[in-house]
RNA sequence: GGCGCGUUGGCGGAGCAGUUACGCAGCGGUCUGCAAAACCGCGUAGACGGGUGCAACUCCCGUACGUGCCUCCA
C-alpha cells in the first residue's frame, strides 16, 4: 500500500487512485529558457521515482509534464540573443530532455509544450469569462477575479493575506478587482508572440497552461500533481481556483505532493552568490549522472538538500561500492547449481526478501533513505559472502528491482568482463596456485590497464571496476 | 509583518521513548605472498532551557539560530 504526505491536508495519506489500475500525475515542467539547474535535477529525479514506485504498485501510469515555452523570460532571453523566440525555447527544451535523459528520469509518458495546447487554454479562459469568474482589462488581458472562488487559499492556507502586510508588493497591474487577482491572458505587445482569441489577442499566462493541459489530458479531477515547495503559492493554488471554478468539481487533484528546495553551501542558489550549478556543468566536471541521481535520493524528498561537492563525492563512492556488488553476479557460480536447491542451503545470502523491504521503504511516503540503508545492508551481507553462497538469481532480481524502481541503471553499468580477461584471471589463479607471483602480478598489472581491478578475498579472486 | 519548515557524530542522513541506524571520510588493529578488500576497535551524536514519563535524540512548552514561501522560480 503506496502512503503519500498530501500538501492539501498535511498528512500522510493511503494512497488510492480515482479509477481502480490506474493513476494520472501531473508535474509541473520547467520554463525553457535556459539550461536546468540542480534544483530542477533533484524535483525531478524525485518526482521520477515517485512515478517508478506507482508503476511498482502495478498501476498503469501516465505521467504527464508541461513545458512552459511561452512567457516573459523567454521573450526577454531571446531578444537579449537576439533569437527567435521558437528557436530559443526549442534549444532548451532539447537540453533540458538531454539533462533528464542523463540523469535516467524516463519515467514522463508525455511532454506537453504550452504552445501545443492554445486551443485548450483558450477554451479555459472562454468558460471563466462566461462563467463570470474572469475580467478584462483594457490594454492589460484578461483576470482571474478571486472574490468568485470562496476556497481560493485552500492548498496553501494564504487565503487571508492582508494587504498591510510589510513585505507584501503592490502588483504592477491597476484596474484589478481584486488586489491578489491573477492573469489568465495576456494582450501582446507589439512584436510579442501572438495568438488570435475571441476576447482579444495575445497569450497565455502561466497557471492556465498547466490547467489546460491537465484538462486535454486528464479532464477536469486527477489523482497526484506534483512540483517543488516554491510553487504551492500562487501557482498551484491558481490551479485548483481555476479548473474547480471551470468545471464545478472538486478536488481537482486529490493528492498535491511537493520537493524541498536544493541549496548550495546552505544558501539559495543564486546566479548573484556564485554558488549556482547547471546539470550539464557538474557532469562536464566528470561526474556520472547516476552519482548526481544517487545524490538526491540520499534524503527524503520533501526535506531539502545542501548541495556540497563532498556530499556529492560521498554518493558517488557509495554508487561505485554498488557497482562492484552488482558485477559479483558475474562471478558466481551459480550456474553450477540447482536454484532452489540453493535458496534452501542456510549459508546462501538471502535476497528476496530485501526487494519488497526497499519497496515498502519506497511506499512509505517515498522514503529513500531507507531504500538506500536496505540496499547497504544487503549488499554488506553479500560483500562477506562466498561467491558460492550468493544466489546469484536473487541478486540479479534485486538489482532489477533496484532499478525499476530508483532508476540507478545498475544493471545496465555494470556488464559482465571479456572473455579474454576472465582467461587472465583463471591464469593468474593458476600463477598463485604456483605461487609464481611474479606472472600473477604481471597478470594483475595487465588487467588493470583494462580497467579490471583483481582482489584476492579468503574466498577467492574477485575482480572489480577500476576506478 | 503573515504562514511554514528545520537544528542529530568530520560530512551526509534515518528510525525509534529503553537495544550498533546506514553511507562517505579518518585513525588503530587483525588477516594477507604483495596489493586490495573484509572484519574488530576508536573518535564518548542529538542547538539551549524547562516539563511529562521508571526511562527522551524520540512527546509537550519556551528560547536561540538557520531557512522557505508571501514576486518569476523546481
Amino acid at each position: 500500500m503506496l502512503r503519500l504526505h498530501n500538501t492539501l491536508t498535511k498528512k500522510i495519506e493511503d494512497f488510492a487512485s480515482r479509477e481502480d489500475g490506474t493513476v494520472n500525475l501531473f508535474v509541473c515542467g520547467p520554463t525553457v529558457y535556459d539550461l536546468s539547474h540542480l534544483g530542477h535535477a533533484k524535483t525531478y529525479v524525485q518526482m521520477d521515482v515517485l512515478a517508478r514506485v506507482i508503476r511498482a504498485n502495478g498501476y498503469d501510469l501516465f505521467y504527464l509534464q508541461n513545458i512552459t515555452d511561452i512567457d516573459d523570460k523567454i521573450i526577454v532571453r531571446s531578444a537579449e540573443r537576439n533569437v527567435d523566440w521558437q528557436e530559443l525555447r526549442t534549444t532548451f527544451q532539447d537540453e533540458y530532455i538531454k539533462d533528464m535523459t542523463s540523469l535516467n528520469n524516463t519515467s514522463v509518458t508525455e511532454y506537453a509544450r504550452a504552445t501545443d495546447y492554445i486551443e485548450d487554454i483558450i477554451s479555459q479562459v472562454t468558460r471563466l469569462v462566461n462563467g463570470g469568474h474572469a475580467y478584462t482589462i483594457e490594454n492589460d488581458g484578461i483576470y482571474f477575479e478571486i472574490a468568485t472562488f470562496p476556497e481560493y487559499g485552500k492548498l496553501s492556507g494564504r487565503s487571508e493575506v492582508k494587504k498591510d502586510d510589510a513585505q507584501t508588493r503592490i502588483d504592477e497591474s491597476e484596474g484589478k478587482r481584486g488586489w491578489n487577482d491573477f492573469c489568465l491572458w495576456k494582450f501582446s505587445k507589439p512584436g510579442e508572440p501572438v495568438w488570435d482569441a475571441p476576447f482579444g489577442a495575445g497569450r497565455p499566462g502561466w497557471h492556465i497552461e498547466d490547467t489546460a493541459i491537465s484538462e486535454h489530458f486528464f479532464g477536469p479531477q486527477y489523482d497526484i500533481h506534483g512540483g517543488a515547495v516554491d510553487l504551492i503559492f500562487p501557482h498551484h493554488e491558481a490551479e485548483i481556483t481555476q479548473m474547480e471554478s471551470i468545471s464545478g468539481k472538486a478536488p481537482l487533484v486529490r493528492y498535491w505532493t511537493h520537493t524541498g528546495f536544493l541549496t548550495i553551501d546552505s544558501e539559495k542558489m543564486a546566479k548573484s552568490a556564485g554558488n549556482f550549478y547547471t546539470i550539464r556543468e557538474v557532469i562536464e566536471k566528470g561526474y556520472d549522472p547516476l552519482a548526481i541521481r544517487l545524490f538526491m535520493l540520499q534524503s527524503h524528498y520533501r526535506s531539502s538538500i545542501n548541495f556540497t561537492f563532498e556530499n556529492l563525492d560521498s554518493a558517488k563512492n557509495r554508487l561505485l561500492n554498488w557497482r562492484n556488488i552488482a558485477a559479483l553476479r558475474h562471478q558466481t557460480h551459480d550456474t553450477l547449481r540447482d536454484d532452489d536447491e540453493k535458496s534452501t542451503d542456510d549459508r546462501s545470502v538471502s535476497l528476496y526478501a530485501t526487494s519488497q523491504a526497499l519497496l515498502e521503504a519506497l511506499n512509505d511516503d517515498l522514503n529513500t533513505p531507507a531504500a538506500l540503508t536496505i540496499i547497504d545492508e544487503a549488499f554488506s551481507r553479500i560483500a562477506n559472502a562466498k561467491l558460492d553462497d550468493i544466489h546469484q538469481h536473487a541478486l540479479t532480481q534485486l538489482l532489477e528491482t533496484i532499478d525499476e524502481t530508483l532508476g540507478l541503471n545498475i544493471v545496465q553499468t555494470t556488464p559482465d568482463i571479456s572473455d579474454d580477461a576472465k582467461r587472465l584471471i583463471i591464469e593468474r589463479q593458476h600463477a598463485r596456485t604456483n605461487q609464481d607471483w611474479k606472472k600473477s602480478d604481471t597478470l594483475r598489472d595487465q588487467l588493470q590497464k583494462d580497467g579490471i581491478t583483481v582482489r584476492d578475498t579468503p574466498h577467492g579472486s574477485v575482480w572489480e571496476y577500476s576506478v
